[in-house]
DNA sequence: GGAGATAGAGAACTGTTAGTTCTCTACAAG
DNA sequence: CTTGTAGAGAACTAACAGTTCTCTATCTCC
């Protein structure tokens, strides 16, 4: 239809490999936080990197492998789990580091990719594997150098009580009930974490 | 392009208000029991109801919507609050109250219908009204009378405790971590919900 | 019981998106 | 230089949301 049909891109320099991967995560990332998940077209990604929806669906098999990949991306690194001599700000600073991932740009896309993991199993797992990995991983180990302290009784830490926290973190960012500001952090970790592992919020405990 | 027009149900009887009504929710849960969610279009549902899409859109903006209504519909009449005299097995009744019904169909359209809450802001809060209302309603008030019985201290009765135990039960449904069984219902009871209000859980409580 | 308003049935239609496939061609490896 | 792989872009199919149209049953009010 078009009779001037414009630059051919067939021609220009053509990325491969990584350097396309970088640029399609890119343009996820910013159709993400431009518009949101559900504004999230494969077509508007393809469009966006400048790449074909072919060279999408020979590395991905859908949107949300693609999305997840690119939220994976754009995780920081492994935080480096706090041993401050206290249990209290050790908890507070990981509930600290998770609310502050899923308020930005991580959280948008992990929002978006639970909505299909509810419909999707296998992405379930995957989800669970990226999630649970984190919160829970540096909470055991937060509570393993408690125990060692002898800030806390060994026998409390069992994986529902570790949960705790975490899924009422969770929930607030599922359900939106709220922001999750730091009088919401502080509150579940005296109200909910620290009772859990036996030690009393106001023992002289820093903020 | 069909020759014979086949028989023209705008002859037929014509269903309206309650009746209809009725008609399209058994659509909707039949097609969720039958192929879940994610299968659940408005064609299908109009056609399975024999009703036409106008009529869906004249009561309901959209799938969200119509779905929200009809695993309102699904729910069992208000669970009367279990006063046992043990908050242990209160508590117990009501989360075994609650995974049963995130096990069956009406779990099945939750997890959709969450799925666009997640998108939607608006979506969200019918949904957290829908779900908190009941659970968080129901374990306030079982602990308002475990403190009237002097079970429980009051000052531990707060919104973030009293969230804990059905947070535990969400995730797990959301995620798909594991089945909502029994053996997962007690731990979440006696690990984290008692400690939480400073009951003993082997304090000669039954099952 | 008749007139007019309301609303249901069914079908056609539009627009959007997922996913596929085709052609053409850049680039890498031998 | 030859050949295989894979990217760019476009065209295409199929499915679905949501709208609108026609026809007509049923309700309401007189």
């Amino acid at each position: 239809m078009t009779v001037v049909p414009g630059p051919d891109h067939r021609t220009l320099p053509r990325r491969r490999g990584a350097v396309l991967n970088r640029a399609i995560f890119d343009a996820v990332l910013a159709e993400i936080a431009e518009s949101g998940y559900s504004a999230l077209t494969m077509d508007r990604v393809a469009e966006r990197a400048r790449a074909s929806k072919a060279s999408l669906y020979r590395r991905w098999p859908g949107r949300a492998a693609l999305v997840l990949d690119a939220a994976y991306e754009a995780m920081p690194g492994p935080d480096t789990v706090p041993n401050t001599g206290s249990l209290r700000l050790d908890t507070l600073t990981v509930m600290r580091q998770g609310g502050r991932l899923l308020e930005g740009i991580v959280g948008q896309a992990m929002r978006g990719v639970l909505g299909e993991a509810l419909q999707n199993p296998d992405v379930a797992a995957e989800v669970r594997e990226f999630a649970r990995g984190n919160a829970s991983r540096m909470m055991r180990e937060i509570l393993a150098n408690a125990v060692k302290r002898g800030e806390c009784d060994p026998d409390l830490v069992t994986d529902f009580r570790i949960e705790a926290g975490p899924a009422l973190l969770r929930q607030r960012f599922i359900f939106g009930s709220g922001p999750i500001d730091d009088d919401f952090l502080v509150e579940v970790v005296d109200q909910v974490v620290l009772p859990l592992f036996g030690v009393d919020p106001s023992a002289g405990n820093p903020t």
